[in-house]
RNA sequence: GGGAUCUUAGCUCAGCUGGGAGAGCAUCUGCCUUACAAGCAGAGGGUCAUAGGUUCGAGCCCUAUAGGUCCCACCA
């Protein structure tokens, strides 16, 4: 017996109860299979520190799509989910908590620390997990992984010693991007420019010899404490006297160099740079070139170094205030102009980068980026959208070297050991080496890991690598990887490189990127500006079928989206459609038993939606394969809508409600709707997994869940092109009628008899054989389908469509001025394609060189257009005939 | 400075390999028709940024221009 669905759909109750019966089932698990074909996606592990936002939502929305998908169509569907355990977020969320208690890491030291964290992790952890699963993701959390979980641990350990090895990671002073706030270093892709109002500093630099002088322009006026030469272009003709000349550094009062460099940019200013190799990268070059001395004048956290005892413990931007003053006051201060430049900031903190001599880990990049970009190139990996390449191109062609370690505890502890006794280094995967030289124990590197170092081994390193493991042979490389364009840079590449380096394969075949969704008014969401939507409010108010539909609809890849409420409603709309129309269905059917019926059983309407819901599951998989997720989607809310709901369900109600009279014709109909039904479900599936399954369980009782039954398949016995052109003939029919009623005002409850003239005998043989389908739909009290005008009064509403015109005789309702009116109308626009078919047709050069197809069509279209002109015109000087007779 | 991308109906956006401009929302008209008013039936609204070019044919391909967005680099 067929159940029935509750009057209204209530997503909160079945969104629950449903996901808890797919898990409790184990459909979201996968296990290496071989008959089958393996299909999988490692999803981007959110923070721990995360909650769920509209980025998220969107990133695991496509992934359950494309995962639900490809399970229905067969594959071993593998969608493995994890976490990050984001170093430098969660620890300064964990100091800033035991802050407020009174507690500063460096008191209670690394362990009871890291003790700390692993609390934090264990209560707080798992909350972005269960926001994921609150959209339906349908990941294998059986195969749920931490980026600092065992197996990941041991990856990494394994990578940073083969990369050591090969010399590939190395250990040196460089200058890096510090953060005086976070007291760490951070990678170049780490640090975000803004543009700032500042100054610029004119000053004036003697010589020692009490010659001369030089000018120049500064920024930072306070890095001049650790100024070791000024340089000038060798070619500059202005300077060519001065290479070589002793300055007198003001203030400081120490004896600097002029140097000439081809960095110098003779354009620029003065064309003269004072150098800092401590606090600039550039200058650090130049120094290196020149054998600067580099003179670090700032501490860790930016603050004046003891050195200068005037200033010491002044922190950078106090410094530079009270050096402009000294500076004006000694006379070296010539003017000061406002300047914009272009700041580096900390991608987490926004506090101001500063570049910094240190001495850090680096991964050598030069080697490891080139079979990354070749693996692109030759199509092993492959980005959707397309032009995507183009970003991740120049970043590897224009790679420096990676900064790997920071100066934090939460985080992989980098593998490398000193030996106080005699300064032995070694990198090795041991847990407590002796010193190989001298036998004592050795001290690890405190500083940690990049928390990209151990993410960048994802997709491999979740699958049980550096291990041989079955589903690393199996499942790996992945499918597909699906991320926003803002995360390209500091991910897509490191896993690219790092897993063709480490597995000799890359990571996964397609990259589907998406945009960022904004608010209604095209800002980012933010936490500061507050406008960020919650996708568990919206969950809450509308469902997350709603949601996940309003995310992937109307959007193409790559491009970024504006949430709007009214969206939501709209997506909520439509689950309410397909709600209702299977409420209906159902309602019908009661407890009859649909049989399967035998092919001439079925009528045209019939045949017409099991051809048009077939050629929707060829479209809709096609786009679903090239990831045309939001066309795909498109199509089937106009089939179930539109054709379904609007047009069959319309057409077959007469038989449904004769089902006592006429059982065979209503079994055909409640086995078509059930049919079409189903597949509409199916397809649906992916991008409202809950409602879906919710009707198809109710639907079809035996049956045990939508996610597991076989995605539908175009078959060529249910194609029939000739059914779907017949049913157009009738839908013309149709609106033409529906159409010169509403503009005339005939009230809707008023019936008229309704003449149908066919143009030809096909015609009025699929118009009478549809008559009882569509008769209610066109309001006629009687109807009768005729291939002559016999019968019809003379003062009758007509109606010319293709192949047919209708008559309504409506004497009473007739303004016949407005009546030619609408004739002059149809009469103009017959013109306007006749104009353009002929113009075609006409065109020698159209008809040698367009595709025959094209041209057989247009003259199936000029002979169309011709006779519905021709019946205009008839019925034009009939109407003459009219007026002048009234 | 280099690069990417966008400019289509009042708003937000689709438009797949070039072959008669679409959706949602909004607006207007008429309907509580026994699945759905979260609905039904209709209507109006677009020189597809501009200028050239290729083509039988351009919203789509090429070039230039204007404006917007984003990324990278960076001049002290």
């Amino acid at each position: 017996m067929a159940k029935e669905l509750e009057k209204n759909y209530d997503p909160a109750d079945i969104e629950k109860r449903t996901y808890d019966k797919w898990q409790e089932r184990k459909y979201f698990h996968a296990e290496v299979n071989r008959d089958k074909k393996p299909f999988t996606i490692v999803m981007p592990p959110p923070n721990i520190t995360g909650q769920l936002h509209m980025g998220h939502a969107l990133d695991n929305t496509l992934q359950d799509i494309l995962i639900r998908f490809k399970r229905m169509q067969g594959y071993e569907a593998l969608w493995v989910p994890g976490t990050d355990h984001a170093s430098i977020a969660t620890e300064a969320k964990v100091v800033e908590k035991l802050r407020e208690q009174g507690i500063s890491k460096e008191e209670i030291g690394r362990e009871a620390f890291l003790g700390h964290v692993w609390d934090w992790k264990k209560q707080y952890g798992g909350r972005i997990v269960e926001q994921l699963k609150k959209i339906g993701s349908s990941c294998d959390w059986d195969r749920e992984r931490f980026t600092m979980d065992e197996g990941c641990s041991k990856a990494v350990k394994e990578v940073f010693v083969k990369l050591y090895n090969k010399e590939l990671i190395y250990r040196g002073e460089r200058i890096i991007n510090w953060c005086p706030k976070c007291l760490t270093s951070i990678s170049d892709a780490e640090v975000e420019y803004e543009d700032q109002a500042g100054h610029f500093w004119h000053l004036r630099y003697k010589t020692t010899d009490g010659t001369g002088y030089i000018d120049l322009a500064t920024t930072r006026p306070e890095t001049l404490l650790g100024d070791t030469a000024v340089a000038v272009h060798p070619d500059d003709e202005r300077y060519r006297d001065m290479i070589g000349k002793k300055l007198d550094l003001p203030l400081v009062h120490r004896e600097i160099p002029i140097i000439a460099d081809e960095y110098v940019d003779m354009e620029f200013g003065t064309g003269v740079v004072k150098i800092t190799p401590a606090h600039d990268p550039n200058d650090f070059e130049v120094g290196l070139r020149h054998n600067l001395a580099v003179i670090n004048v700032l501490t860790d956290d930016a603050k004046i170094v003891e050195d200068y005892p005037k200033y010491a413990g002044m922190d950078r931007y106090e410094a530079r205030k009270a050096i402009v003053a000294d500076l004006e006051a000694e006379g070296a201060l010539l003017k000061t102009e406002d300047h914009a430049h272009n700041v580096g900031t900390c991608y987490r903190c926004g506090t101001t980068v500063e570049p910094r001599v240190s001495k850090q880990w680096f991964v050598a990049m030069e080697k490891l980026a080139k079979p990354a970009i070749e693996a692109v190139k030759k199509g092993e990996t492959k980005f959707v959208p397309p032009h995507f390449d183009k970003t991740y191109y120049h970043w590897l062609e224009n790679i420096r070297d990676w900064c790997i370690s920071r100066q934090l505890w939460w985080g992989h502890q980098i593998p490398a050991f000193y030996c106080d006794c005699c300064n032995e280094m070694v990198v090795t995967k041991e847990e407590n080496p002796t010193c190989p030289k001298c036998g004592k124990p050795m001290r690890q590197d405190p500083d940690t890991l990049d928390t990209w170092f151990s993410s960048a081994l994802w997709p491999f390193s979740t699958l049980g690598w550096p291990e041989k493991t079955e589903e690393m042979d199996y499942f790996y490389p992945t499918s597909t990887l699906v991320t926003g364009y803002d995360i390209i840079l500091f991910w897509v590449i490191r896993m690219m490189f790092s897993g063709i380096e480490h597995t000799g394969k890359v990571p996964f075949r397609t990259v589907l990127i998406h945009g960022l969704v904004r608010d209604s008014q095209g800002r980012k969401m933010s936490k500061s500006l507050g406008n960020g939507i919650d996708p568990l409010e919206v969950i809450d108010k509308y469902g997350a079928d709603a949601l996940r539909f309003t995310l992937v609809t109307g959007n193409a890849p790559g491009n970024d989206m504006r949430f709007y409420w009214e969206r939501v409603e709209a997506s909520r709309n439509f689950a309410n459609k397909v709600w209702n129309a299977s409420r209906f269905i159902m309602m019908h059917l009661g407890d009859n038993t649909v049989t399967e019926p035998a092919r001439e059983e079925l009528e045209l309407t019939d045949r017409w939606i099991l051809s048009a819901v077939n050629t929707l599951v060829k479209e809709v998989t096609e786009n679903m394969e090239k990831y045309e997720l939001g066309i795909a989607v498109q199509k089937i809310y106009d089939f179930i809508w539109t054709e379904f709901c609007d047009w069959y369900i319309e057409l077959v109600k007469p038989r449904l409600f004769a089902k006592e009279s006429d059982p065979v014709s209503a079994n055909a109909a409640f086995w078509t709707l059930k049919k079409v039904l189903v597949i509409s479900l199916k397809l649906l599936h992916p991008y409202m997994p809950f409602i879906t399954e919710e009707i198809f369980c109710t639907l079809e009782p035996e049956e045990e869940s939508i996610m597991i039954s076989d995605w539908p398949v175009f078959s060529e016995e249910w194609a029939d092109a000739a059914v779907e052109k017949k049913a157009e003939l009738m839908k013309n029919l149709i609106r033409g009628i529906r159409n010169v009623r509403t503009e005339m005002n005939v009230a809707p409850s008023r019936k008229a008899q309704v003449y149908i003239v066919a143009d030809d005998a096909a015609s009025c043989e699929t118009l009478k054989e549809l008559s009882g389908a569509y008769r209610h739909l066109i309001s006629a009290s009687e109807l009768s389908v005729q291939m002559d005008k016999s019968g019809v009064e003379e003062n009758a509403v007509s109606v010319v469509v293709d192949k047919a015109t209708a008559y309504m005789p409506l004497a009473d309702l007739v303004d016949f001025d407005k009546e030619r009116e609408r004739l002059e109308k149809e009469k103009k626009r017959l013109e306007g394609e006749l104009k353009r078919v002929n113009g075609m047709l006409s065109n020698e050069k159209f008809l040698s060189k367009a595709p025959e197809a094209k041209v057989a069509g247009e003259r199936e279209k000029l002979q169309k257009y011709t006779a519905m002109m021709q019946k205009v015109e008839e019925e034009l000087s009939a109407l003459d005939g009219q007026s002048a007779t009234s």
